[in-house]
DNA sequence: ACAAATTAGTTGACCTGTCAAATTATTTCA
DNA sequence: TGAAATAATTTGACAGGTCAACTAATTTGT
């Protein structure tokens, strides 16, 4: 926000810095998720969801809904039209599990594949890029207050 | 992500922490997120997107349409609709420019006001809660770390 | 003065994210 | 065994977010 500007009354009480951390990590948020589908999208027409998932099932191929609905930590209602939506752009493949009906297990496509390892070098590059010259006792320091916050946010009694 | 039960040979090259940045932001957003939701419904009825709105007009009272949508980097599109939505909540008045037609001035009602009141002790609250026994340094090292990230966040040109 | 460019706001289309109810298949256990 | 509980997935409804086209009012430049 513009401090420059706002009521001068107001702008006493929002002043330090720690009045802002929410606020801080939502414009990062959108910074880093923009970063991420301007290069998904423009070097291999892959959204961001797209990507976490398939991602998700290089490292658990064969995985079923529910498991990868776990692992990426995203509604499993989204996720059934996510994967529907993938199979038809032939990224996924479906298969039904032999001794229960109700479970489907998922497979990457080979064009899957190709994708992933395409984009594979920028993404750990953007990684990489993200922290590069963070000096090592910074970077423990940086996860520290990152997991201290992680907690506080999960207190759901407030006052 | 289970680590615990992922492909090996495909782990490797996730193993460190620095792999993990966006998603551990990802996560935190998507906590801290249901935290302020949470509050806000259970005492006041209010959505986050309403929230942020009403603090906004606390602190740039009388704000047209597009100065708020810059103040609180939302599009002008979701911004038109959400305040047509808040007017009929009796959230907001809206009034038109006198020498501009175009432009409409923005006022919290009554209501809002209260509501905003009501609620501003726990939000406060919550804030100090989130940073509570972070020392001050640690506090200063995270700011910097994570306005490196901020910025190596807007780097479009990767390899 | 007036056509062209700009600005403020609205609307439509579409994607993502969350919640809850519905459907189908499997398991439990009296 | 077979009714009830549980589990996997689908579907519907709706809020939030982004993009682009559109309308109306104002400003610019000749």
């Amino acid at each position: 926000m513009n401090l420059g500007r706002m009521n001068k009354h107001i702008a006493s009480s929002f002043r330090t810095p720690s009045s802002f951390v929410t606020f801080r990590f939502a414009r990062l948020q959108n910074s880093l998720n923009a970063q991420a589908t301007f290069l998904l999208r423009s070097k291999a027409d892959l959204s961001l969801v797209e990507w976490r998932l398939i991602q998700s099932l290089r490292m658990f191929e064969n995985a079923s809904m529910t498991e990868l609905s776990g692992h990426v930590q995203m509604d499993k209602g989204q996720l059934s039209r996510k994967i529907s939506a993938m199979v038809k752009k032939g990224l996924l493949r479906v298969e039904k599990d032999k001794h229960d009906q109700r479970v489907q297990h998922l497979h990457l496509t080979e064009k899957a594949q190709r994708l992933s390892d395409q984009m594979m070098p920028t993404m750990e590059a953007r990684q990489t890029l993200l922290l590069a010259d963070v000096p090592e006792d910074d970077l423990a320091t940086f996860y520290r207050v990152l997991e201290k916050i992680e907690e506080a946010s999960k207190i759901r009694d407030i006052e």
